[in-house]
DNA sequence: GCAGCTATAAACATGT
DNA sequence: CACATGTTTATAGCTG
């Protein structure tokens, strides 16, 4: 019953971008919520004709009898709960329920909420609460406490992600109830100065957050409250449950974290042969990059999560240049994959100014815009420049003037501000560890046979459109979703500048649709740019492996036009 | 600490 | 004069 996607939520937020994948979990959630409340509509339907038919039998006896009855049947409805409770704990492990409202707020997100959220969790707890017991945590919550309409038959009406008021009650430290209770299951023992379960004047059993002026309050509280009953142990069981699955949750955080630094950190060293994979056939690129092996490579551990594939990856690596800088990442990738939640989400874009301009400039036909046009570019692409926009318009007239990578031409219309590659390669030279010197050289189309990997990898980091994008590959399943993404990939790298009116631009616009081909590109057009005898291009084969980070850099360019 | 890159702010020039 | 467009300078934060 699962998702109709095989990816595992891990792989889907790699792939995705926050948008998208909130839209994606939002559906799926709405599905498995709907197939779980049947589920246990007919569960609970079940229960009370049992219920009805014991009362009924226990009309004639005893009310021992009857008590007895209606505590089974009172464990079999907690069972039940638990059972209902714990696959809602499991489908929000997975990520598809219960995403929280807030969270949209921006891009880096993603990958956080992949766990479990965390807020959600204590509302979990407060259905957790047994039926029949008495009234309990006493504390109402606001909002919404699920406590009583978990007990009574209905409860699935209101499905845990609900409640938007929900999670609340802000602990001081703004951290949900849920971290402290770790430890819940050795609970009940008393610590001298303070106990696990008491924090910030309140009970962090899970779904309680009880005050307590002091400690000797909390004890006590915590022995009427949170006794050793049948309420207490499930709700010990979850938090195990829970424990237990963000500890996998972490081991998979971690083993790709591993994975992840792993590659980047050869890259700077070695030129590294593995992975290089299998480069596509196509390769001959001209750009002399490495061109995404597709799926094939890579492990597993995509580079980047879409959405914010920068600033992934610039954690790890030690060469990684500044994070604003959309070097490290594609920026017409990214921007096509998140198009629509930068356009709408006010968050600023994790590109640089003149790559920004470079990509609105790039996106046109005739590579060429006027400033007003890269104004307009900026407001429609992004909702964060619908704001302050003297700041910023100041800052997109300061690059144009200070990089000399943006050409202003004199144009018939006025005067339109064009792109140099040449320059724009320039601007930064490849972090590469070598020697700055080598690295001069290579760039400068000297001792291009000498490259190695790293450096190609660099360069094409630098900027080339490339090619590239591993990590969305490889979740191959992906599919629409990152098509677009690709289509960056596949032009090729902007034509020359200079040439500007002539070059063909972009040119297979035609690739969106597939997902994950390689595409092989035109070669064409993309060396050329670079100064003379450059570097790169040599064919991938000359080259052998090429970087399997390359893929990272994937490409910005330009022909894609987003919008 | 330095260099390079970027963002931001602001002064100033020029043209419409 | 107001405004748009460009250029230039200064300053600060980051990162390698």
């Amino acid at each position: 019953m699962m998702s109709p996607q095989m990816l595992t939520p891990q792989q889907m937020q790699q792939i995705l971008s926050p948008p998208q994948l909130q839209a994606l979990l939002q559906q799926q959630q709405a599905l498995m919520l709907q197939q779980l409340q049947e589920y246990y509509k007919k569960q609970q339907e079940q229960l009370h004709l049992q219920l009805l038919t014991q009362q009924q039998a226990g009309k004639q006896q005893p009310k021992e009898a009857l008590g007895n009855k209606q505590l089974a049947f009172q464990q079999q409805l907690l069972q039940m709960q638990q059972l209902q409770q714990q696959h809602l704990l499991s489908l929000q492990r997975q990520g598809l329920v219960s995403l929280q409202p807030s969270q949209a707020s921006g891009p880096l997100q993603t990958l956080p909420q992949a766990a479990v959220c965390p807020t959600d969790l204590p509302q979990l707890w407060k259905g957790e609460g047994a039926p029949g017991q008495p009234a309990e945590d006493s504390v109402k919550q606001e909002g919404l406490d699920l406590t009583g309409t978990a007990a009574t038959a209905t409860s699935f009406a209101a499905p845990p992600k609900v409640s938007p008021p929900l999670s609340h009650h802000p602990l001081p430290n703004g951290q949900p109830a849920v971290h402290t209770s770790r430890r819940d299951s050795s609970s009940h023992e008393e610590t001298p100065g303070s106990h696990p379960l008491y924090g910030h004047g309140e009970c962090k059993w899970p779904g309680c957050e009880a005050l307590c002026e002091d400690l000797g309050q909390f004890i006590k509280h915590l022995n009427t409250e949170h006794a050793l009953d049948d309420r207490s142990t499930a709700q010990c069981r979850v938090q195990m449950q829970v424990v237990q699955q963000l500890e996998i949750q972490l081991a998979k955080e971690s083993e790709r974290l591993q994975a992840m630094m792993a590659h980047l950190h050869m890259r700077p060293s070695e030129p590294k042969p593995f992975s290089q994979p299998v480069t596509v056939s196509a390769d001959p690129f001209p750009d002399g990059l490495v061109h995404p092996p597709t799926s094939a490579a890579a492990p597993v551990t995509p580079l980047r999560p879409p959405g914010l594939g920068s600033a992934a990856l610039h954690g790890g690596g030690p060469t990684r240049r500044r994070s604003s800088d959309k070097f490290c990442s594609p920026i017409s990738s990214e921007l096509a994959q998140n198009h629509e939640f930068y356009k709408n989400a006010d968050v600023r874009p994790p590109f640089t100014y003149a790559s920004l301009i470079r990509q609105a400039i790039l996106e046109t036909p005739d590579r060429q815009l006027t400033l007003n046009e890269i104004y307009n570019w900026f407001t429609r692409m992004f909702a964060y420049f619908r704001r302050n926009t003297a700041t910023w318009k100041n800052a997109v007239r300061h690059n144009l003037s200070l990089h000399k990578c943006f050409v202003r031409v004199e144009n018939v219309k006025g005067a339109v501000w064009t792109v140099d590659e040449r320059e724009y390669q320039k601007r930064r030279p490849p972090k590469m560890t070598g020697s700055p010197t080598l690295v001069k050289n290579m760039i400068s189309g000297l001792s291009y046979g000498a490259l190695n990997a790293s450096y190609q990898a660099a360069l094409a980091e630098s900027s080339f459109p490339l090619l590239n994008s591993p990590g969305m590959l490889n979740p191959g399943s992906a599919s629409s979703l990152l098509s677009l993404s690709h289509e960056d990939m596949g032009t090729p790298g902007e034509p020359l500048p200079s040439n500007g009116s002539s070059s063909p631009p972009r040119l297979s616009p035609p690739q969106y649709s597939h997902q994950v081909q390689v595409k092989e590109e035109p070669a064409e057009a993309e060396e050329d740019r670079r100064p003379g005898p450059p570097l790169g291009h040599p064919n991938p084969s000359s080259l052998g492996p090429p970087p399997p980070e390359d893929r990272e850099l994937e490409e910005e360019l330009p022909g894609e036009e987003l919008s």
